[in-house]
DNA sequence: TAGGCCATCTGGTCCT
DNA sequence: AGGACCAGATGGCCTA
């Protein structure tokens, strides 16, 4: 392989077997070899199968290329699980794509509240008047902005912390739910929250499981 | 066993 | 022309 596999699968004996197997048998390969045209009748056999080696490395070749783009990219999905401060622990199972984009989204907004009123609060010590135009607002409940402390509570007091808790049940009718200014992730009001629940089940957000 | 998640292949489209 | 990107299809693995 021209590439390790980061995923606990091994994908070399599953490449190996589709690219040896399907490929000849594939609508690309078989299109473009019904295109060709035929060679006089002395050479036809040899010409021919030139040409489906050809085809067979070029495919091989655009394979590869995107088995690597999606690795990379998988990596990347795992360097941003790595700065999440619910995917690590023992018991807790590796987070899904969808919830950790899903995750990261509410996570950066939860530290974006927190650097908003760790402003305010500067503002506020230091006594300096707002700017014209600033739309910080000034009614929104206190969010202690401690994320590097955040990184290394357990789930349930980050859980505490951006107002989720074990046994909070949202429901449509009192959507938006209020979380501290937070977007709250049941599907209520996020629509594709509620794969969080299936894939994440150690968090708190079984009120929106799927049955 | 059904459903979710994933890796891979594939063909199309866009970009350089 | 070749590569990157994307989305659909397919099949395997895992869990409830």
């Amino acid at each position: 392989m021209d590439s390790d596999c980061q995923s606990s699968r091994s994908s070399s004996p599953e490449v190996e077997r589709r690219e040896s197997l399907n490929f000849k048998s594939g609508p690309m390969f078989q299109k473009l070899c019904a295109g060709q045209r035929m060679p006089t009748r002395g050479k036809m056999k040899s010409s021919r199968r030139e040409n489906q080696e050809n085809l067979h490395e070029l495919r091989m070749k655009v394979n590869s290329r995107e088995r690597q783009r999606m690795h990379d990219l998988n990596q990347a999905m795992d360097g941003l699980r790595e700065v999440m401060p619910y995917s690590y622990g023992p018991s807790v199972r590796k987070l899904s794509k969808i919830s950790t984009l899903l995750l990261a989204r509410n996570y950066i907004v939860m530290l974006s509240n927190s650097l908003e009123e760790m402003r305010k609060l500067l503002t506020d010590a230091h006594g300096v008047h707002r700017q014209p135009g600033c739309t910080s607002s000034l009614n929104r409940p206190h969010i202690s902005p401690l994320p590097q402390v955040l990184r290394t509570l357990p789930l349930s007091d980050v859980n505490g912390y951006i107002g989720l808790t074990p046994g909070v049940h949202c429901t449509p009718e009192t959507a938006p739910h209020n979380l501290s200014g937070l977007l709250c992730p049941c599907v209520s009001c996020q629509p594709f929250s509620h794969q969080l629940a299936r894939t994440v089940p150690t968090l708190p957000f079984t009120s929106t499981r799927k049955q």
